[in-house]
DNA sequence: CATTTCTACTGTATCGTTACAGATTGCGTG
DNA sequence: CACGCAATCTGTAACGATACAGTAGAAATG
C-alpha cells in the first residue's frame, strides 16, 4: 500500500521499478516537467520533433498520469458514477448497463463507480454525496419520475448527467430511454391481431415517467384496434407473489381477460405463473405480450410474445452522453429513445 | 519574545459555499492545519479538549476529506476493484454481489470501481492495469482457476485481494466460496430419494476450480446412494441454444436420465426447455436438480428442486475479507465456505 | 543597432493531505 | 536556577500534475 521510495536527492533518479512520472520522463528527455506536460497533451508551444520524443519515452516507459495528481490539481476525477437503486431488480438488468457503460468508457480516463441506495430510503442522498464531495465529473441515474428532484438538483448545480428515462417538468437534459409508448401500443396491437379484445395491463409504478407512456400507447392501441381494457391492481414493483396471487385470481373470475400486456420480463415470470396456476394457457385461452431486458422469456414459455429492450444499448447511449455533456456538447443533442424490437419467437 | 510569526500569508477566509478543507476548520478553530489533521484522526499528541472542538466544527461544516489529497499523500486510494468478466451472466448474478460488497462498504471510506472484462480476452490484463497504476487497494475477483495467475500475481505483489472460488495450488488467500461439493452430493441424494437412479450432470467449464468440487460431490453421491452418471456433453458456459438442443437430444435418446444435477441457473432453464422440447415432464419422468442464484426457477417449473447460492452474502464476506486484509488480518483467517440451502420449494 | 515579436521551454506556486522535525509552555527536579 | 521532560501544537516539505508568468534565443522590424 505504499509507493515511493525516493527521499532526499535532487533532481531525480529513474528508480527503475517506480512508477514513472513527469519527473522520470523529464530526467530521461532532459526537459522540464512542465514541458514534459504539456508536450503530452499537444499543447501548441512545443516543438514537434520534442513532442515526439516525449511521446516516444512516455510510451516506452508506460507513463500513465497519476490520477490523483490530475485530481487535485485540475479537479478533474475522471470518474462516472452510476447510481442504482438495489431493490431495482431481479435479473441482470443493471448488470447490462453496467457492461454497456464500460464499453464505452474503457477507450477512455474514465472509471465507473458504482453508487448504490436503496429506493425506498431517499432517493437524493446518492446524488448529494456526489456533488457535495466532488467525487465525479458525471452521473447517470434510472427509475426517473417526471419532476425528478435528482435532475433538478444535477441541473442547477451544473453537474452533468443522463438519465435513463424522460422527465417531463420542461427540464432539459440528455437522457436515453425506451419507447414505452410504441411498445404498449404495438403489444395491443399484437394480441388484436391474435384475436384477443379484452387486455389487462401489468403497468410500472405511477410516480415513474414511464407509467405514463405505457398508459398512453395502451390505450390509444386500445382504441385504435378496437380493445378493451381489464383492470389489474398491481404494478411491476410489487413481490413477485402478490403478483403471481393477484394474476390468478383475475384469471380465475368471469371476465379474465384474454391478453396481457406486461412492461417488465421478472413480472411477467410472475404473471405466467399466475396464469398457470389458473389452469389457463397461454396461446390458447390468452395471449401475453412482455417487454424484457434479457431473452429469458421465450425459455420459460415459448408463446410469451418478446419485445426486447436493449439495456446494454441504454448504457452506451448514456455513457457517451455524459462523456459528450462533460465535454459542453450541448443537452438537446445528447437525447435518444430506441424502439422495441420484436424478435421472431422461436428460442 | 519577539515573535513575529506569521507573515505574508493571512491563514484564510472562510468562502462561504466552498467545499471545507482543512484550513477552513484550522481558521475557523485558530488551530494549525497540522494540528486539525491530526486531532481528526485521534492522534495522541492531540489534546482531548481540542480533540473535542475539532470534531465539532468539522460536523458541523460537513467536513470530508479530499480523496485526491489523501490519496496522493500517502498512496491510499480507498477504491475497491471489482474484476467482472461480462460474459459472464444473463442473470442478475454479478449485480447481487455489487449490492453486498456495497452493503459492506457503505460504512467505509471506500468506494467500488467496475473493471469489467471480456474472459475471451486476456483475464490478467484489468489486474496487471491496476497493478501498474495502484488504482486500487483491494481487489475483488471471480471465476477461479485451481492455479490461478491472476490470484499469483495478486499474491506477489502483495495487493490484498479476495475470491470468489478457491485455488488449488498451495496458496493461501482470502476467499468465499459456496461448497459445491455439498451441493452436487446432496443434489444425487435428493434424486436418489425420489427413485431417480440415472444421472445427469451439467456441469461447469473444467477449468475452474469448482468443477472438481462439483464433480467429487457428484461422483460420491452416485456411490454413497447407489446411482450411476448418464453423461451429458457440454457445460454451463455453452450457449443456451446449445445446452438445450444437447438436452432435448439426450432424453430423446434411449438412455435418457431420469435425474439431473445443474450447476447454474440460467443454464437450468436451458435444460428444462430441452426436457420440455423432448416431450418429457419434470417430476413424472425425471426430476431435475439446480442451484440458483436468483429465485428464479421455481417460478418457471415448481418441480424443479433448487439450491440457493447466496451471491449477495458472497459480497459481503468478500468485501469484509479484502478490507480485513487491507487492515493486515491474516489470509488464513478471512476465507469462508457458504452451505447450499434448500428452501422449501413453493414459493 | 536597438527593439519588438516569435518560438520553445522552464520555474514556481498550488490543489489538500500527511510525515517529520521542530517549537512552545509548564513544571517537577536536583 | 538551570535542566530535562511531557504535553501540545505548528511550519515545511513533499506526493504528481498543471496554470501562469516568465526567460532565453533567434528572427523580423524600424
Amino acid at each position: 500500500m505504499e509507493n515511493k521510495g525516493n527521499f532526499g536527492q535532487p533532481a531525480s533518479a529513474p528508480t527503475a521499478r517506480e512508477r514513472p512520472t513527469l519527473k522520470t520522463i523529464a530526467f530521461m528527455t532532459g526537459l522540464g516537467v512542465t514541458t514534459v506536460s504539456r508536450a503530452l497533451k499537444d499543447a501548441p508551444d512545443i516543438g514537434a520533433e520534442t513532442k515526439e520524443r516525449v511521446r516516444m519515452v512516455a510510451r516506452q516507459l508506460g507513463y500513465q498520469p497519476n490520477r490523483a495528481g490530475v485530481r487535485l490539481r485540475t479537479g478533474k476525477t475522471n470518474v462516472i458514477a452510476l447510481v442504482l437503486s438495489i431493490d431495482e431488480e431481479i435479473m441482470g438488468f443493471s448488470s447490462q448497463m453496467v457492461f454497456g457503460i464500460s464499453e464505452v468508457l474503457s477507450g477512455t480516463p474514465y472509471h465507473i463507480v458504482i453508487t448504490p441506495h436503496s429506493h425506498s430510503k431517499d432517493p437524493m442522498q446518492p446524488v448529494r454525496y456526489i456533488l457535495d464531495t466532488g467525487s465525479a465529473d458525471g452521473v447517470i441515474i434510472s427509475r426517473i419520475e417526471p419532476d425528478d428532484p435528482r435532475v433538478r438538483l444535477l441541473t442547477e448545480r451544473g453537474m452533468p448527467f443522463a438519465t435513463h428515462g424522460r422527465t417531463d417538468a420542461g427540464l432539459t437534459h440528455p437522457f436515453h430511454d425506451f419507447d414505452n409508448e410504441a411498445f404498449a401500443h404495438q403489444a395491443v396491437e399484437k394480441l388484436v391481431k391474435r384475436g384477443r379484445r379484452r387486455i389487462a395491463l401489468l403497468q410500472p409504478p405511477s410516480k415513474l415517467t414511464y407509467y405514463a407512456h405505457i398508459r398512453i400507447g395502451f390505450q390509444t392501441g386500445l382504441h385504435d384496434y378496437g380493445a378493451e381494457e381489464v383492470p389489474l391492481r398491481v404494478n411491476t414493483d410489487a413481490p413477485l407473489a402478490d403478483i403471481r396471487d393477484i394474476v390468478e385470481v383475475m384469471m380465475r373470475s368471469a371476465n379474465a381477460p384474454d391478453g396481457i400486456v406486461c412492461s417488465a420480463g421478472s413480472a411477467a415470470i410472475a404473471v405466467n405463473a399466475g396464469i398457470e396456476a389458473a389452469g389457463k394457457a397461454l396461446g390458447r385461452d390468452l395471449d401475453m405480450v412482455s417487454k424484457q431486458s434479457v431473452p429469458i422469456l421465450n425459455w420459460i414459455r415459448p408463446e410469451i410474445i418478446t419485445a426486447q429492450e436493449d439495456v446494454r444499448q441504454a448504457g452506451r447511449e448514456m455513457a457517451k452522453a455524459v462523456i459528450a455533456r462533460i465535454d459542453g456538447v450541448e443537452p438537446e443533442l445528447l437525447q435518444s429513445v430506441s424502439q422495441p424490437t420484436w424478435p421472431e419467437s422461436g428460442r
